[in-house]
RNA sequence: GUGGGUGUAGCUCAGUUGGUUAGAGCGCCGGAUUGUGGAUCCGGAGGUCGCGGGUUCGAAACCCGUCACUCACCCCA
């Protein structure tokens, strides 16, 4: 059998509410906020992504679906967000309008990754970007934006992790730092932890294996080494976020995995999922406009994982229905007329389906049944000649007979 | 990339220390008075037991390999 690609899914007829939820609700709440939609393609040059992550992040070294174009050229599936949403505002010059500098976007991403449950190789995130704003009430705004979402889905027991990872000077003093600590306890800590102290030192403070997690219990932190300028501006969002009741943890260990992140960090976590319980994240990447060569500015951003929101959602999502009408057409006279009403009711807008599997009234009846009908209109013969057609309800198993004539406006009543 | 777990009907799963026609529930189709659904009862269809090899008189079961799925490491949304 022929088999989807591994790491990809199918969302199935059964999910698609959820979907349809979730995305609605995007919509809706960053319009909300001011921000507008974009839309972006779906692959672009590896040079933008290589450049944008770093590389030597994971995601770029081994992660992405990378592939020449037919002149040869390297291109790149988005492994994520926001790198097009950047080069699309400095192609087209969105910054220089107010009302083009808060995006947002929503779609498949790409990654290369083994699949595991909540992670998966074609991933979807709703993701919002605000360019050209310093103000920490810019990292409020959007941080309240990431929690109500998840509050209007209803998701429960959420954690929001916060931390300043400081500007790129403070990291730089900071990993000096953190290295003159670790160094004498090389040898007790992970393997992994041991090849993280040349590549990626930040990385060790959020290792899991107890061992190192003791190492580097009274390691310095990243905090307490910031700039007054980020200390000061961290110190007003925690106010931000107290001010609007937004709970938060502190935690110092929080890093982020690509290299554009500066200053603020934050990430939302459920405990009800496995071990990717990361439901949306984000932070700050002040630099990543000027490194790829547009004018310096500020700008925060989250994306959020839809399939684990997904997963978190209840499986039945109520959606209002108008009830639907079954067209019960049977017999050689009578289907033609069937099939003329049921084309009828559907130009009139009304939710209208037939079974053409069913040749009796039986079955037909038992088909309208689990479509979940409100409605049966039964047109056999008999009613064909005397130009009539039965309407059933299917709750109260009441029926009367309607002139054809009238039975669409009888029908339209109903419907409303 | 590394490790663990699991592969039997459309779905969820039984299947005894290896033993002859591989089962159940749900779902699907049909019947129970000719043109009236759901409940009940009865019947039916549907399976190369993931694939390949081996052990054996005999393998769904044991062994080896392989593939797929899955969870975890890693990483991240």
């Amino acid at each position: 059998m022929l088999r989807s690609i591994k790491g990809l899914k199918d969302i199935l007829p059964k999910q698609t509410p959820q979907w349809r939820y979730m995305e609605t609700l995007a919509h809706t709440l960053a319009a909300q906020s001011g921000f507008s939609e974009i839309r972006i393609p779906i692959f672009e040059s590896t040079e933008l992504y290589a450049r944008s992550i770093g590389g030597e992040t994971d995601i770029v070294e081994k992660e992405m679906y990378t592939f020449p174009d037919r002149d040869g050229s390297s291109l790149t599936l988005r492994p994520e967000g926001t790198a097009g949403v950047v080069r699309a505002v400095l192609e087209h010059h969105l910054l220089e309008s107010p009302s083009t500098r808060k995006l947002y976007y929503l779609g498949p991403m790409f990654r290369h990754e083994r699949p595991q449950a909540g992670r998966y190789r074609q991933f979807h995130q709703f993701g919002v970007e605000a360019f050209g704003i310093e103000d920490p009430f810019m990292d409020v705004e959007v941080i309240a934006l990431l929690w109500r979402f998840f509050c209007s889905l209803g998701l429960k027991d959420l954690t929001l992790h916060i931390n300043s990872i400081g500007n790129p000077q403070d990291r730089e003093h900071y990993i000096q730092e953190l290295k003159r600590f670790i160094s004498p306890k090389l040898g007790g800590i992970c393997g992994n932890c041991q090849r993280r102290f040349s590549t990626n030192p930040l990385r060790i403070l959020d290792c899991k294996v107890p061992i190192c997690q003791e190492a580097t219990q009274d390691a310095p932190t990243l905090f307490d080494h910031l700039s007054p300028e980020s200390a000061s501006h961290f110190q007003r969002i925690l106010e931000g976020l107290n001010g609007i009741d937004i709970p938060f943890s502190l935690n110092y260990r929080l890093v982020r995995g690509l290299d554009y992140y500066s200053r603020t960090t934050f990430e939302i976590t459920s405990p009800h999922l496995g071990a990717q319980s990361t439901i949306g994240a984000g932070g700050r990447y002040d630099g990543l406009v000027a490194l790829l060569q547009g004018p310096s500015t500020p700008a925060i951003g989250f994306a959020v994982g839809l399939e684990r929101v997904a997963l978190l959602l209840p499986e039945q999502i109520a959606s209002p229905q108008t009830p639907l009408f079954f067209v019960a057409g049977f017999g050689k006279e009578a289907k033609p007329l069937a099939f003329k009403l049921l084309n009828e009711l559907r130009e009139l807008g009304i939710q209208a389906d037939t079974d053409y599997k069913s040749v009796n009234l039986k079955s037909l009846l038992r088909s309208a049944d689990k479509l979940g009908a409100g409605y049966a209109i039964i047109l056999g013969d008999d009613e064909a000649r005397s130009e009539t057609a039965i309407i059933r309800n299917m709750t109260t198993k009441s029926q009367e007979s309607v002139k054809l004539k009238e039975i669409s406006q009888k029908i339209q009543s109903l419907a409303s």
